[in-house]
DNA sequence: TTAAAATATGAATGAATGCTCATATACTCA
DNA sequence: TGAGTATATGAGCATTCATTCATATTTTAA
């Protein structure tokens, strides 16, 4: 772990950082089980189309979400199952009673 | 999922964003196997031992890591598995063969 | 072709952030 | 106790970032 490349640590932080927004997290959250429209999504996370938008477009950059034209509105939906693993387990995590220890060895 | 209460958004955003920096993930990735102490988490990064300790801060105010004196060392380790799991399930993600379908629905 | 709807893009800005350097605190051993 | 080592903290600075508003592009339907 302490032997991976800069590029790919950069790389993998660079999706971390997408995440790290609660906008963003919720716009993700928001196309992680069914395909949604731009629209659907501002409605959704309760912001503006524009700032979708322009988010989308990050997480289209590191391919968390694809998109995908239909008529005049496109969906877009989260690219592969990791994205579901990780932000279960996050959730996980944060769910857990805090101040102790959480682990046994 | 589109259901989750603001404040557990913002909390589980904020996790992300903290892994979101490459300097900290390193400093995670550093201390995720074995539990290490400040200085030798500073070698391993490349970073000076007080930026360590300003980030160390931050990854124990969410729990992302724990703490523990021993002597004049305090030697740091991830709090829990669930952090093995995020950190994994990303380094798979941007592992896989960029620039088509990553799912299959 | 025109109007209207859906999405995308660009510039501007206030706020948040990572880093450095200086200094403070904590611990050990002579 | 005092010197030396390991960590922690605080202020200051340059940069990055999320958001807004205005405008552009794309598509459908009349």
């Amino acid at each position: 772990m302490a032997f991976m490349r800069d590029d790919q640590v950069i790389e993998i932080a660079e999706i971390f950082h997408l995440l790290g927004d609660p906008t963003r997290l919720r716009i993700v959250m928001s196309c992680l089980e069914t395909a949604r429209n731009v629209g659907d999504i501002a409605a959704d996370v309760g912001v503006s189309p524009s700032l979708v938008s322009h988010h989308l477009r990050l997480l289209r950059a590191v391919r968390l979400v694809r998109a995908e034209r239909r008529g005049r509105n496109v969906f877009y939906s989260t690219a592969d199952d990791h994205v579901h693993r990780v932000v279960n387990d996050m959730i996980e995590h944060a769910g857990e009673p805090r101040g102790e220890r959480h682990r046994h060895d």
